[in-house]
DNA sequence: GACAACCTACCGTCCGGTAGGTAGAAATTG
DNA sequence: CAATTTCTACCTACCGGACGGTAGGTTGTC
């Protein structure tokens, strides 16, 4: 039996994940624990404390999640494709949280929101650090590090917006997706010498 | 000299885009318009028609430019280009209002939110098309048309995120890396024959 | 009897929205 | 043209309700 504090970091992350953090109120988490309004603050000092632990628990364990997947991995591609998956993979099984790791920042009071905030650069940073690594190499072309590795993580954030687990797709499939999509992306060869872009893109 | 009616939208977005739905209020907006409370529900009968009045305007827009941009177009490959780069530079020149369109959905009332959800997908459907053209002339790898359209788009929507009009780094030049990322990585061809994936991603 | 884990009852604040009024421009009318 | 009405674009003042959070009491267990 899950202990009154879990319980209620469980029901929260389904509330901020339906509603969101500022449409849920303390009253109706206190309802779905079973508890009161006022019950609520014997476990965690304010609603704000709340959003704060289930985004630094969320941050922490999507990084020790990474990092224990790359572990050993030397070569570049495999290390890019381990860090597609495992990243794609903890989205999809944790739906929820991320999801509100990824929108309810605003909640958020100024220390903490920089605190998240490093977190999740320090998990970015593994990201650069291999797309760099490629680059290096002249496995990948070419590019700006830091867009791309927005653009890739946020690509497989797609995922966990609309990830249905009762769905027909499984995660492993989406995971596929991702990797080659991102892999095909990231390199470097004959085929990224497609001629001249369409002209005439003023707006 | 533009209109109040004009005025409050402006404000409006600004406000939503550095500080959420939510967290503005109507006063908020009054004040920064010039004009008490009260005289905002002279120009909009509710805080949730200002946003809905963002939502739509932008959504329409954003539509118009796409196919403006596609018109006359009829190759697969530049239609995908163009329809990249379109997207891109619109998120990247209207900024704030893409973003509320994003992120600010919860805010609707449900028949308006159904409105804005039908819209974005008739816009997603346009590029759906041009992913199904592109597999069924072989020209791209075939995976899944939503889960691609989806990615494609949450891809370029990253730009809008972290993009600063005065940075560094001008609309074109990361239009051409999202393009030539994107691209790449829809395209069917030997580099995606990279052998097996790296083992063991339990998770 | 100490302490964990709750409860009831309440507070101050803020918010979206409304009621009703007013100054002045524009339109209507004799 | 002058008198009057109508309309636009605001205003002040207020309401009901919800919300986060607090004070202080109660119950059951070690």
């Amino acid at each position: 039996m899950p202990s009154m504090k879990d319980t209620i970091i469980g029901v929260a992350i389904d509330l901020f994940h339906r509603q969101g953090y500022f449409a849920t109120s303390i009253s109706e988490i206190a309802g779905q624990c079973g508890i009161q309004k006022a019950s609520i603050y014997y476990h965690y000092p304010s609603k704000e404390n709340i959003l704060f632990h289930i985004q630094q628990v969320t941050m922490e364990e999507l990084t020790a999640y990474l990092r224990g997947n790359l572990e050993g991995l030397t070569d570049v591609e495999d290390r890019m494709r381990v860090a597609v998956r495992s990243h794609v993979r903890f989205h999809l099984n944790r739906q929820k949280e991320t999801f509100i790791a990824n929108t309810e920042l605003r909640g958020l009071t100024p220390e903490h929101y920089q605190e998240i905030v490093d977190k999740r650069d320090g998990y970015e940073k593994i990201f650069q650090g291999i797309i760099r690594a490629g680059c290096e190499a002249g496995l990948f072309a070419t590019a700006d590090v830091r867009i791309l590795s927005y653009a890739i993580l946020t690509l497989c954030n797609a995922g966990a917006i609309w990830f249905n687990p009762q769905g027909r797709m499984a995660v492993d499939a989406i995971a596929d997706i991702y990797e080659k999509f991102v892999l095909r992306g990231l390199k470097a060869g004959r085929l990224t010498a497609l001629g001249p872009t369409p002209a005439n893109q003023t707006g």
